[in-house]
DNA sequence: CCCTTACCTGTAACCCGTTACACAAACTAT
DNA sequence: ATAGTTTGTGTAACGGGTTACAGGTAAGGG
């Protein structure tokens, strides 16, 4: 691999000038610039990023702490953030944190290291300091975070209430909730949601906790369904859990729609793949991952943020799994 | 952030001294060593990767090239190999080529800057040649490659005829085949497995071509049964087209398994959540990326390989869209 | 004709570790 | 007592860029 030195040398200047004509900075030479641009061409000098890196203390890296890409409404937001960060030359570190505390610090001591240009986060166990000290531009996404952090999420408390009151305009009249991870805010939110409208409509209701795997899902279902056989609509608070509701509840044979309506959130290409389709709460995943990414790369970039925190709306995608009420 | 002069000023040292704690490399007094481990522990010293990695030529990452994330598939292979690599103290660069020889060549010139020690490809538009003159370490995860690659891959050609027979055993006489883009060795060898042994018993078939989205696999399994509604069987090459066959067969009332057995191929999640759940070959799938994980990192680290092209297993998972001949 | 300014270029310090090399002290062997 | 090891430490060069600064030339203004 050439350096810069070699190119110097062949095009007969010193490497200041070479640094000049890579960065376009500086006066330079109609003549010194053509030697230099022949050089680079003949020796196919390509600069190396890591010298780059330990002048400027930047790398054109950003990490994804994410808490398991297998789980299916990552692989889309990871997909947004390396698509733009790719469109800014920047490269993405995917982190697993699997909501692990020492796994966190772990990979934060490495990024830092590794001078990482800008962090997304849609995960936290440790505190926010430990963000924050490290000095570096950083974007939440779908968590709750302190103020001085941008923040991506979708209107969770609204998604829920529409969710929730299609539901009952359908009929159902027994609704349960299978609710996420407390102090997770986007089920905290969508909770919220969910109550304030049973509550203010005055129907029957009952809430259940779950985490985000489909086998807790289905082991919730069943007991769900053994203890109040009577319940006619399920809101689940993610899709995966809602595919567990749904699998079971054909397993004890029940109408979907007519005996039991169920609807989940996320949007996830998974609910649209079963039969029947899950009607579901949708996120614009995508453009969730792309705009945090933009985000970040502002930041990093030393542009302004004119908003700060962005709440994206969700939408109703009216599949196979709810009576339609018109 | 501290760096190696701050700590040996503060422990009263050289550069070189610390460094050689830091290392454990060369000689140093006991006193010496003390005063700098507590001057690190004091300053709160992390040493600079970048710096490092300037002097070292290598980053302690490695690339991870696959088509798309999205794509079920890849997201637990993605897990396994940045689990590995986290044990390792590697941290791992994804890259979504979408088959694009213009992307993959955007990525291997921005990993080779940033002195990436190793890739794993799951993907390889550009010509072999391309990879090798990087002049790293490289295992090939389910494709083909020139024979001074390592390869891992699991054993495609075996595993469908394993699927065909189970078929016809069950009692099929007109099997379908849903086969994979043509060029690309897994979708060749399951292919060729269900061929040989459909010719080798005789059995009625017919074979279409379909490429890795749902979407595509619904239209083709329209056009089959279509065309040839007694068709009693389908042999998809991936669990996506399988759960796009299965999705039809139910929209025009097949019962399955008793009208249509479907059997997928690759054991993604998404095949137990459906219902019916989806017969398929399971390729250990988290196993294979933490492989090549550990094949990429041993070479990185010099180690020699005993084995280089790794055929693993597949296994028939039972499930409900087969029936069962015992 | 002198001074200012724009233009062009090179030297060397710097980013932060690593390590070759030189030097010194203490110890071993002869 | 002398040569040869082992141990311990520091200085400085190096990896591959970037840039402050100094120095030089040419053009424009008064």
């Amino acid at each position: 691999m050439p350096t810069i030195k070699d190119v110097a040398k062949y095009a007969s200047v010193s490497v200041a000038t070479v640094s000049r004509v890579l960065n376009k900075k500086g006066y330079v030479s109609k003549e010194a610039e053509e030697n230099v641009l022949k050089a680079i061409s003949d020796l196919n000098y390509k600069p190396n990023s890591v010298a780059r890196s330990l002048y400027h203390k930047t790398s054109k890296m950003i990490g994804l702490l994410i808490p398991d890409i297998s789980n299916p409404f990552f692989p889309e937001l990871a997909r947004a953030v390396e698509d733009v960060a790719l469109t800014y030359g920047y490269t993405v570190v995917i982190c697993n944190t699997d909501e692990d505390i020492r796994k966190e610090a772990q990979y934060l001591e490495a990024l830092q290291q590794k001078y990482i240009d800008g962090l997304i986060l849609t995960t936290n166990q440790l505190s926010t300091e430990n963000y924050e000290n490290l000095g570096i531009p950083l974007v939440a996404l779908d968590r709750q975070f302190s103020n001085r952090v941008p923040t991506v999420s979708s209107k969770n408390y609204e998604g829920a209430r529409k969710a929730t009151e299609y539901l009952i305009e359908n009929g159902s009249e027994f609704i349960a909730h299978i609710r996420g991870p407390y102090h997770v805010k986007p089920a905290d939110d969508r909770y919220r949601g969910f109550k304030d409208v049973v509550e203010e409509q005055g129907i029957a209701h009952i809430v259940v906790d779950c985490d985000f795997t489909m086998t807790n899902a289905m082991e919730v279902a069943e007991g769900l369904f053994e203890k109040y056989p009577t319940v006619d609509a399920v809101f689940a608070s993610s899709d995966i859990a809602a595919a567990g509701v749904l699998k079971v509840a054909k397993s004890i044979n029940k109408q979907i729609p007519e005996d039991l309506q169920i609807i989940g959130f996320d949007g996830i290409p998974l609910g649209e793949m079963l039969t029947p389709a899950i009607t579901t709460v949708a996120q614009p995943i995508y453009k969730m991952g792309a705009l945090s990414a933009r985000l970040l790369i502002k930041q990093i970039e030393k542009q302004l943020l004119d908003v700060r925190n962005y709440e994206v709306e969700t939408t109703i995608q009216y599949r196979e799994t709810t009576r339609s009420d018109t």
